[in-house]
DNA sequence: ATACCTACCTATTGATTAGCTAGGTATTTC
DNA sequence: GAAATACCTAGCTAATCAATAGGTAGGTAT
C-alpha cells in the first residue's frame, strides 16, 4: 500500500528528538514515550531493534536510556526507515521477474531509485535542525 | 512496507498491455491472464475496478474483452496505481497530525511529493513505447 | 547487600490487509 | 438460444500491523 509502517514514522520522530537533545545525553524510554504520547512497550521495541541495528546506543540503570550512536548528520533518513522496514523497494522484490516487461521493469526500478535517492540524501541533521529553529522561534520570547 | 501490491502492478502490467494492442481492440481477460501466467479471477477483480474507475472500458458478448478508454499518453502511472491503491502517501494520512513535529511533517510532505510527482510524470505510453522497441528488436530477425 | 532504575527479551492478541478462489448474474454476438 | 464475455458478491488463508503483557539482565545510588 506504499505506507511506512508507524514503526519507521515513529523511530525517525524519536530519532530526531535524540538528535536535538544537547550534548547527547542518555534519555530513557519513558521520557520519550510520555513526550510524544506513544506506547511506552511499542516504543521499546522499536529503540531496542534500533539498538540493535547499531543506530543508537543503550545504557541500563539510573540514568541510563538511548542516544545516537554517531552524530546526526551522518545518519541517512533511509538508513533509519530501512532499519525499521527493511528495503525500501516499492516493488516486492521477489516476483521482479517472474511476471514482467521491459518497460515495467524499467520504471519499477526508476521508481526504486527515485525513492531511495530522496531518502538517503535527507540526514537526520536536516529534520532536527528545523525543529530547533522552531523552537527557537517559538519560545524565545 | 512502501510496496505498491501485486494489484497495482498486474494492473500496470495489463495497462501497458492494452496499449501495445494495436488499433485499440477489446481484448478478453482470459487472453491476457494467460498470457502473463497470472490467475484469470483474480486479474478479473482487477480489471473490473479499472473499468469502474474508468480506466478502461470492457464490452461483454462474443468479441468483447478490454480497452483502454483513452489514449496511452493521456494515462500517467499515478492515475492508474491510485485507481489501486488509493492515495501514495507514504505516511498514513490519518495520523498525521496526532504525533509530529516541524522538521518532521517537512520530511514526509517532501517525501509524499516526491513519489507523486515522479509517478505522475511517468505515462503509460513510455512504458509501452519501450516494450514495442524490445519487441521490435527482439523478433524482427 | 539491596533497592531501584533502566534496557532487553519473548510471547500473545485483535484487527486489518493481501492475494487469491468460487459461484453466480447480466449482456452482447452469432 | 447458445456461447462468450464482462460484472457481481462472498469467502478463505496467510501475513502483517499495532499494540499489550510479563518476565530477565545489567547498572547505580544508598
Amino acid at each position: 500500500m506504499l505506507k511506512i509502517s508507524t514503526k519507521g514514522q515513529y523511530a525517525l520522530l524519536i530519532m530526531t528528538e535524540l538528535a536535538e537533545s544537547e550534548q547527547n545525553k542518555f534519555i530513557p524510554l519513558k521520557l520519550l514515550s510520555h513526550r510524544h504520547n506513544l506506547s511506552t512497550k511499542y516504543l521499546e521495541q522499536i529503540l531496542i531493534q534500533l539498538s540493535k541495528s547499531g543506530l543508537v546506543i543503550g545504557l541500563r540503570g539510573n540514568n541510563g536510556g538511548y542516544k545516537l550512536a554517531k552524530k546526526a548528520d551522518d545518519y541517512t533518513v533511509g538508513e533509519i526507515l530501512r532499519a525499521m522496514e527493511g528495503d525500501l523497494n516499492p516493488r516486492s522484490t521477489s516476483e521482479s521477474n517472474t511476471f514482467s516487461s521491459v518497460g515495467n521493469d524499467d520504471f519499477w526500478n526508476e521508481f526504486n531509485d527515485v525513492i531511495n535517492n530522496f531518502v538517503d540524501s535527507s540526514t537526520l541533521e536536516q529534520i532536527a535542525e528545523k525543529n530547533r529553529q522552531f523552537n527557537g522561534y517559538d519560545y524565545c520570547i
